[in-house]
DNA sequence: AACAATTCTGTTACCGATAACATCAACGAA
DNA sequence: TTCGTTGATGTTATCGGTAACAGAATTGTT
């Protein structure tokens, strides 16, 4: 019942020096196979695991990735949870600790980098001045390397189910928010509508279900039997469900109603919401893995610390449309 | 635009060697007031934040603490996203770095310590195997340390506010899970009806609307109006809210609901869940906080690494009965 | 065969902090 | 005065890795 093995231990045992094993680690084209063996040998026999802080320590950096959550307080959203599992996954794969922080705290140690999520335009400008490479979580208009779900897509894909389900009326219900992601969701259900030939309509709201089943519950007499509401997240979408129980209206024969996001709220539901589901968690991953090619491609560093490119790099994730019991054909699928 | 200062640019401005500086910090009552004074003066100048990685490396410590939170994968509880916030904050204060592991990755590096939240009976078999010192999140009958709400406390109050509250039928809706919370919280019940002269009556399920809901719709006629359920959870509480909604019984008049644990699912309801609300952030920062006390106390390990102690550590936080609409006297609040 | 070029492997120094030890000054007792 | 004691500060070695350099062995060239 030794202690932790370290390159030390695994050099002698292998009969070479530390040195030898590093390169094994971080160089194999420089070691000849024999050595390697050797030494793949004794590292597996001693389960070897390089020492995270030695590595830090020995490349001058901290090997902490700071993932801002940038939100109320007081709740979590199980998005944000589960963004957060998806970046952990990677991290932890790849040696680098993860810090979660807010706003607030973002500032107090070092890093290597940030991942930032759920930035608004009023946030920018202290996310300027952090002097760290950057992924953001969310598409934006900040020129901003970031990672997001194909938003366009997404409404493109539930407005075009509405239709093939033979709605004969869609209505887009969304954000009253002046963010990129809702601006592209937009355009995903005008595109679609006016490729089709139908009449849009749009109505906003803050992000809260309790607006739009007030909305529906008001404006009830103006609903026609035969229309699919598509909301622009799952709390709208639930909102939409509760106000026509409400009124007791027939879902999904004779309203249909289609969510955004697909992470927990959908499966709350009762019936459970169809919605455009977003590999939340692919996300998460996929944002920790570019934020570390950033880190260590070595790519020129002006004197603001923000690596000198020309383009920066947008990853669209293709979110998915889960067909469940607020549409028709659910047998279907 | 310097970088990040070290001990011994401070050390060099104050005029002092290294150690001096070191010792100011970990041990300032050996060194005198002048010294510390210029040492806290160039500190400050410096906005010195001392090295994580050197820390660690020196302390042959590798100052991670892992939070193993055991559930199925595919959603993240909000629960355990709060608590989680809970331990980051604590974590991120005191130089300590947080690894968010699932059971399956929980072995791969090396760490000080653990935090582990959803065990079941059949966990404590690999968990007695972790050689680290580890906190539970959730009472248990292993003793292991661990914080909770005071469950049984928990449903007193639930009990109680339903009795005050003027219903005359009280019934317990459980989970079905031999757990020691679970065990407690029917205790809370079952004390307070016998207290007070009442018929306790106990259903369980397991922890999903969907059962509760049902259960609700299929024994309908056996419930009288003035009925209170007490529930095990929110979302058991939801089920029933659902299912007396369907069944057009009236909420809060005739039925009361009361659920357990407040977070997110019961501002989701509606209308919105009274509930035992449990202070899950500031117990994610208790079980961090008892962590690193195991950790530095310097208490005597044994071989396995367990500290000798007589007595387990065992923090119960008090819930709060947060009075919302789904039972009576809503206004009075 | 002699020497340069090319591999490959080992040695040294260092990253930033800390424990253990060494040093030095001030002071009191004999 | 001299020596031990105490308290404050500096020096050295170390944690586990890695870059940079040094040295040894192999190969190629004329």
């Amino acid at each position: 019942m030794s202690s932790i093995a370290t390159l030390n231990d695994v050099a002698k045992l292998a009969n070479v020096s530390k040195m030898t094993v590093s390169r094994v680690i971080n160089h194999p084209e420089q070691v000849t196979d024999e050595l390697k063996q050797l030494v793949f040998k004794a590292m597996k026999e001693l389960n070897y695991q390089p020492n995270f802080a030695a590595k830090a320590l020995a490349a001058n950096t901290t090997r902490i990735i700071k993932l801002i959550i940038l939100e109320k307080v007081d709740t979590v959203e199980p998005y944000y949870a589960t963004l957060l599992m998806g970046v952990a996954q990677f991290l932890n794969g790849h040696q680098y600790a993860l810090q979660v922080v807010t706003q607030k705290n973002a500032g107090i140690g070092d890093c290597d980098g940030y991942i930032i999520t759920g930035a608004r335009q009023s946030d920018f400008e202290w996310i300027q001045e952090l002097n760290r490479p950057t992924i953001l979580f969310g598409e934006n208009r900040h020129n901003y390397d970031f990672v997001d779900s194909d938003n366009k897509y997404g409404t493109f894909l539930a407005t075009s189910a509405a239709i093939t389900d033979g709605y004969e009326h869609i209505i887009y219900f969304g954000i009253e928010l002046k963010e990129s992601f809702e601006y592209s969701r937009e355009r995903g259900y005008m595109g679609t509508m006016q490729k089709a030939g139908r009449d849009p309509q749009i109505v906003r709201f803050g992000n809260h279900s309790s607006e739009s089943q007030n909305y529906i519950q008001e404006h009830w007499q103006e609903f026609e039997k035969n229309t699919c509401f598509v909301c622009s997240s799952d709390r709208l979408a639930i909102g939409v469900e509760r106000g026509i129980q409400h009124m007791n209206g027939n879902i999904p024969e004779d309203f249909g109603i289609i969510g955004f996001d697909g992470v927990f709220l959908d499966q709350i539901a009762e019936p459970k919401l169809t919605t455009v589901k977003q590999p939340v968690m692919d996300m998460g991953s996929k944002s920790a893995e570019l934020l570390l090619q950033k880190i260590n491609w070595g790519l020129p560093l002006t004197e603001d610390h923000q690596p000198t490119r020309t383009h920066r790099m947008e990853i669209a994730f293709s979110p998915e449309l889960i067909r469940r019991q607020t549409t028709r054909n659910y047998h279907l699928t």
